[in-house]
DNA sequence: GAAACTCGGACTGATTTGGTCGCATATTCA
DNA sequence: TGAATATGCGACCAAATCAGTCCGAGTTTC
């Protein structure tokens, strides 16, 4: 139904709790976890995939813990969620192979992966550097005013 | 995942093909079914929901079957997505009531509500009637420039 | 060497999804 | 009038996905 995960809930949660701490040592997965009430091995998986995927540096061992790799500007909401769950595709018939199994006919892929792409870019300006409780966004509804005009 | 539930994909290829058609006598849910190899039984289930959500008008009886009620031009890919899966919410923990049971300090629900309204926008604005397999859609490129310039 | 971490697969229960079945009602037409 | 063909709707089931736990590693610090 069009929803993220909470894995991916709880990866953005994390991620921006990093960049708010970039100048502290590095965070265990318990530390954050504890502090937003996450399940803490649930999210040490989770965290271990973004590190997976070269978002989080990671050290063992006591005093260990996670890091941001880059710089919290240049890391995209749809960065953090691909690297969670996968590659993203709004229609459920498309694959990776990019066909359509199902229906031979299918006539709405092709609409259907404009609207991905529209998704796409949205969750790619997204920086998790911009992630506040009141974020500056231009109105949405005027961005609205720039698809299908046709 | 971020990803329209088959039914929904159903939903809308059914509605396309209405909005094919609105010249033509009623179609059963059997001819689109076989028309995009569709099981028929499901396909069944889901025109009547968009019925009861008032985006076609249906009759019974032999001859009888779905057509649009209202102008293709002024029904929404949102309006029949809404239809089919009920509202919906990209954050996994947001509820109709607007709050996140979980995490009492979940901080990027807000961010991600934004996230929201501009998929709702954006589906809002994609008619049926606009869906070709070449839609003239603006650049989704130029679109995203219009988000998140904080 | 103990403590506190990360690493990663295996596993389980709950929920959602995709689809079927059966029965009731409505309409057409011979 | 009654058979054929529709919709209307709830119940039901199997498969997939999701959320979360468990457990046995390896690493670093002290």
């Amino acid at each position: 139904m069009l929803k993220l995960t909470k894995k991916a809930d709880y990866g953005l949660m994390a991620m921006k709790h990093l960049a708010e701490h970039v100048d502290r040592e590095a965070l265990s997965a318990k530390d954050i976890a504890d502090a937003y009430g996450i399940p803490p091995q649930a999210l040490a998986k989770i965290l271990q995939r973004l590190m997976r995927a070269g978002l989080l540096e990671s050290q063992c061992g006591i005093k260990g813990g996670y890091r941001l790799a880059r710089d919290p500007h240049s890391i995209s909401a749809y960065e953090v969620i691909q690297a969670i769950d996968g590659p993203l595709f709004i229609t459920s018939c498309t694959t990776l192979r990019g066909e359509c199994g199902q229906s031979l006919r299918c006539t709405v892929r092709e609409p259907l992966r404009k609207v991905n792409q529209s998704i796409e870019e949205v969750l790619k300006r997204i920086r998790i550097a911009h992630m506040r409780e009141e974020p500056e966004m231009v109105e949405t509804k005027q961005l609205a005013d720039y698809v299908m005009i046709s």
